[in-house]
RNA sequence: GGACAGGUGGCCGAGUGGUUAAAGGCAGCAGACUGUAAAUCUGCCCGUGAAAGCGUACGCUGGUUCGAAUCCAGCCCUGUCCA
């Protein structure tokens, strides 16, 4: 791969990151020579993010590794609006407290991927509530509404999947976009920001961005979006057994963050290694190319970066005995899920209910009557077995807890 | 404001008075097979209860009926067209 000087272009398309590129030589030659400030924005609407934005979060993260500086942008603001992008129908909005709270929460994952401060290449947060919400309407319409035609507004995937499908779409939802574009502006301006980041989903919006600061202030401005991640068989990435794989350590524990990379899919491994660790791309390669059930080595070392990364090593090291005591040697790691017995009386379907390795008691009966219960590596059919403290109990060969 | 069409389980979508906890599909979970993979086949998939049972559920509120997701009335919401 040489079609590009800059380090920071080279390894953005040397691990995969790069899905459409606004004027390619010209970002190169800028982020050569200069110290390019590049954002992403990130939505607010609940305390932690999820794996679905860790392509985003690492591309800030190799912004700051190229020399460059990452700005993380709340949406502060516009989640007060929602984006219509990839919604079926309209979001319930959240309050400023329930936005602010979010951010708050949100902040300490992207304080373990990049280095904030004062420096010119250290990473800073910034909320676009701080200017949104100090908009006048009328002065706003005046000096950005000209630069958007509805003619062009409506061809957008966002609004005219909502139209054919024949689902409202408010006038709230449909501003989301110049809010947006308007963001750019307002961070090349406060921050001489240069470069949108995003997903393959936000192509369109990061244009309007590039155009609108062009028109108004005459900057040249560059957008970047990354593919649509997706593991092997087509499916979006980010959703699990239990839910969606949040990235703070209060909304998912290590243990079932490590185990959602280790459980990845053979096919999968060596894009993931690239994308999400900063592992060399030798290593990997050579990881990569491992075969049969020797590849689990290579979904071992991701699962390790991966946990290193958004956690710590000392959480990615007890994940992985954990998990070596549980699978390799059938016998229970340290960093299994524990159930607090509270009553000597517990059974063992309550013990899966509290694991939340089920849903409900119905449903944990029937996992009973399914053969799919194991008590201390014994099937049991028995959903009123008492159980006591120390005994293992798994569900199926992936949810194993522990009786405290 | 008017006319018409709609609002069904996580999603899509059948169902137009009883055997309907509601077809089918997707998603999900489990079993078999494996390598904690994929693919495939099989089972499950509202809740509570040991079970029989009971409780909830088809936008909301009432009504008709032995019996309603299904019929009637009012209201709320959405779409299309008209003003």
């Amino acid at each position: 791969m040489t079609k590009y000087s800059s380090i920071l272009l080279r390894t953005l398309d040397a691990r995969g990151y790069i899905h459409q590129l606004t004027d390619a030589s010209g970002l190169d030659a800028l982020a050569s020579k200069a110290i390019i400030p590049g954002y992403i924005g990130f939505d607010a609407t609940a305390p932690s993010l999820h794996v679905g934005s860790m392509v985003q979060i690492m591309m800030l993260r190799r912004l700051q590794q190229a020399g460059h500086k990452p700005i993380v942008l709340m949406g502060g603001g516009t989640t007060k609006v929602g984006d219509p992008s990839g919604k079926d129908e309209s979001r319930k909005l959240l309050t400023d407290a329930d936005i602010n709270a979010n951010i708050a929460s949100i902040r300490g994952v992207f304080e373990r991927f990049l280095t904030f401060g004062d420096g010119p290449t250290d990473a800073v947060m910034v909320n676009n509530a701080d200017w949104l919400d100090a908009l006048d309407y009328v002065p706003f319409l005046r000096d950005i509404g000209p630069h958007f035609t509805i003619n062009r507004m409506l061809t957008f995937d966002s609004v005219k999947l909502r139209l054919e499908r024949e689902q409202p779409l408010t006038f709230l939802e449909f501003n989301y976009m110049i809010l947006q574009a308007y963001d750019f502006l307002e961070l090349s301006r406060r921050a001489g920001c240069q470069l949108q980041m995003g997903g393959s989903d936000q192509w369109g919006n990061i244009i309007n961005g590039i155009e609108l600061t062009r028109r108004i202030d005459s900057k040249q401005m560059f957008g970047l979006t990354t593919p649509l991640i997706t593991t092997a068989d087509g499916a979006k990435m980010g959703k699990t057994a239990a839910g969606a794989v949040w990235l703070n350590d209060d909304a998912l524990p290590a243990y079932d963050y490590w185990q959602f990379w280790r459980n990845t899919q053979d096919a999968d491994v060596g894009k993931f290694l690239r994308l999400f660790t900063d592992l060399p791309l030798d290593e990997i390669a050579r990881l990569e190319a491992l075969e049969g059930a020797e590849i689990n080595a290579a979904k071992i070392a991701l699962a390790n970066a991966a946990t290193t990364l958004c956690r710590d090593e000392a959480a990615a090291r007890d994940a992985e005995a954990t998990a070596h005591a549980t699978f390799a040697q059938g016998g229970a790691g340290a960093d299994l899920p524990q159930f607090a017995l509270s009553d000597e009386n517990a059974t063992a379907n309550n013990a899966i209910v509290g694991l939340g390795f089920v849903s409900s008691a119905k449903e944990g009966k029937r996992k009973f009557a399914e053969g799919a219960v194991r008590l201390n590596d014994v099937v049991i059919n028995d959903p009123f077995v008492i159980i006591k403290s120390g005994d293992k109990i798994s569900l199926g060969n992936k949810k194993h807890g522990i009786v405290a």
